[in-house]
DNA sequence: TAGGCCATCTGGTCCT
DNA sequence: AGGACCAGATGGCCTA
């Protein structure tokens, strides 16, 4: 995680309006003594807590078998019984067997299909950093997904900036050259690795090694 | 107790 | 026709 900090977390931790704070305060640990605790607001923000497995987590897998629908058994979610209410007026009360069959297959495709894709959340969740620890909650769907698109933001800007680095340590190749489309596939903006600020003695330093301003400080570029 | 998150069921639509 | 995908609806669980 040195390396979320060494390169600023913004664009990473800014999740959407709304999804932010709420998936802070959605990693609180439970039951903790410490108290509500965001689940990615720690230091400075770089520092990531996620969840313990709730109960989703569990419940994932545990269904019954396609037979045992939950229209049948009312395991989870009351939709199979509320709604029976209003099939048996029509559509499922009163289906021949073999539609009844039919649906009830078609419901555990549907549940087969929900936990694929919950198994691909997972699988993302545990290529994203942020702490996996059991006594945090593990982040929502949604903050997973905020924050998968973060990171990799992150990480085209951090590849940019690599580059960037490595051109000055060069010294003056193409330094100035912007990216290959093929390496700046999202398209953001230039890195300054003086963090968006002048040079200390620029444009005095600046020149010393390329003899011109420098690609690298932003006080360099904003010059007209 | 309200709100957030989730799993599930369901019907509709599109694709193969 | 059957499967995948989607969105709406519903109720359960958990936390503040």
């Amino acid at each position: 995680m040195a390396e979320l900090k060494s390169l600023g977390s913004e664009a990473y931790l800014a999740l959407a309006p709304g999804y932010g704070p709420s998936a802070f305060a959605y990693g609180a640990v439970r039951g903790s003594a410490e108290g509500p605790r965001g689940a990615y607001a720690g230091a400075g923000g770089a520092d990531f807590h996620a969840g313990a497995l709730g109960k989703s987590a569990e419940s994932s897998g545990e269904q019954s078998g396609d037979e045992e629908d939950g229209f049948e058994t009312g395991v989870k979610g009351g939709a199979g019984f509320e709604r029976e209410g209003k099939l048996k007026g029509g559509a499922l009360g009163k289906k021949p067997k073999e539609q009844r069959s039919l649906r009830l297959s078609i419901n555990a495709r549907e549940r087969r299909r929900m936990h694929d894709l919950n198994d691909a959340l997972d699988g993302l969740r545990s290529v994203i950093p942020y702490a996996h620890s059991p006594s945090v909650r593990k982040l929502s769907k949604i903050a997973t997904l905020l924050l998968a698109k973060n990171y990799i933001l992150m990480q085209a800007q951090a590849l940019e900036e690599m580059r960037r680095l490595v051109a000055y340590l060069n010294q003056g190749q193409a330094l100035s050259a912007p990216l290959p489309a093929t390496l700046n596939p999202f398209g953001q903006s230039p890195v300054y690795p003086f963090g968006g600020a002048a040079v200390p003695g620029c444009p005095e330093k600046c020149t010393a090694f390329t003899g011109a301003a420098s690609a690298l400080c932003k006080h360099c570029n904003d010059k007209p």
